[in-house]
DNA sequence: CGGTCTGTTGAAAACGATCAATACGTGTGG
DNA sequence: CCACACGTATTGATCGTTTTCAACAGACCG
């Protein structure tokens, strides 16, 4: 029952949750009588590529990835997955994409079937899906015009800058990164030298600094944007 | 009144057309109250890129461009819209692509805020619409993969077989593109020239014939399907 | 007939990929 | 504690694909 408010409260969802956001207590309530609370270490699947689609989750905590692997073993990455977001949209009968733990997970899982009747019922809900369904499609288009049009170092400054904005306690200053090079690089559609390369050099231009592999801190942020510049 | 039913025969929907699917007299008729016919010549704007998005529209007959322009100038095509594809379902506030008729084009314009709360009233509408945000998204993530993995060959590929599937009409024999080289470009992320070459190549090595510009026949149809291969 | 738009082809350049070597960091076992 | 191995990141050299720049061909139209 405290199932949703606790962690609800605890991780500050609020208005960052777009599942949650204008409930009232009673469906709050409702909701996480169907939900089921999911741990998991690093590396772990949540689900897997082409398994039946028959569950939902909303990550509470961590980082994961949404990749999409092909039988001659290239690898895209959909989207990096962040606490509040929404997993698992879709009314195909089987997962088009994977869904894989970077850090510690921790995600609310809900059976398809009931989150979908209780769409139905509670119309707070219901919208809160639809505008969720809107803002994947929203963040996909973007991946679309970084993939068709962007230049590699395009590519990386619009990747901090979205971390900057989606990755929780990050600060110009300081972004912790919870990937590694390949996961940016199979995000991008570019390959690991080629974001190697790309950090080092707008290192040497003064943009960013490395701290270590995993810890940028950004020097220029309005160049930064500039050069990730969609529009 | 017969407004919807009548192309609505004429033009064969019945499961082509996603939007009307499993609707009965009664709710088609309810729907096409709603409804207001739209035609447009070739190159003219059904909407504008950041027009506010008010307006949704269901493809009567015609072929139309979904396209994203940069400030600097560069576009990226998101889809090519065929009879039966329904176009503009988001929450945003504005829409973030431009749509511009090909050809003449013959669409069914609703007022958003009358079709949704038609969709609220009568479930099967509801679903449909969550259906068509379903297949969008896929269909977009597929384009992300071949965006972010594919050579430009590949991409060539995948595109005559998404126009054999796709495009009203279109044969392996007989394949009437309604876009222009640059068009293609756009929506494959790539520049007019490494088309048209590619197209060449394809030709050359006896996969396709290019009758005129805009006629192409697939020779050997399993080796362009092997070659566009997304799985 | 000349102009424009679209498509094709060629040559050169640039960008990113590939292949290969090296560095760095972390954890393990001697 | 150090040596070593493993995974990850960086850097270098080279290769290949795609872009860019440029010329030309064909279709359509005034």
């Amino acid at each position: 029952m405290t199932q949703l408010s606790s962690p609800y409260k605890s991780v500050s969802f609020g208005d960052d949750c777009m599942l949650f956001k204008g409930m009232n207590k009673c469906e709050l309530d409702r909701l996480s009588k169907s939900a089921r609370l999911k741990v998991l270490t690093k590396q772990q699947y949540l689900f897997m590529q082409h398994a039946p689609s028959d569950r939902l989750f909303n990550i509470v905590s961590g980082v994961g990835i949404m990749e999409k692997v092909s039988n001659n073993g290239r690898r895209q990455i959909f989207a990096f997955v962040y606490p509040g977001d929404f997993i698992g949209l879709s009314n195909a009968e089987n997962y088009q994409y994977g869904v894989k733990s970077l850090s510690n997970l921790t995600v609310y899982e809900f059976k398809r079937q009931n989150l979908f009747t209780l769409a139905d019922e509670l119309p707070t809900l219901g919208g809160n899906l639809k505008e969720i369904r809107s803002v994947v499609m929203s963040h996909t288009f973007e991946q679309v015009y970084l993939l068709g049009q962007l230049k590699a170092y395009e590519r990386v400054c619009f990747m901090l800058k979205q971390l900057l904005n989606r990755l929780p306690g990050a600060k110009p200053s300081n972004i912790e990164l919870p990937m590694t090079r390949t996961d940016i690089a199979d995000y991008l559609g570019l390959t690991v030298e080629t974001v190697s390369r790309t950090l080092s050099q707008l290192k040497a231009d003064g943009l960013i600094s490395i701290i270590s592999p995993n810890t940028i801190s950004i020097l220029n942020l309005k160049a930064v944007e500039e050069l990730a510049n969609i529009s």
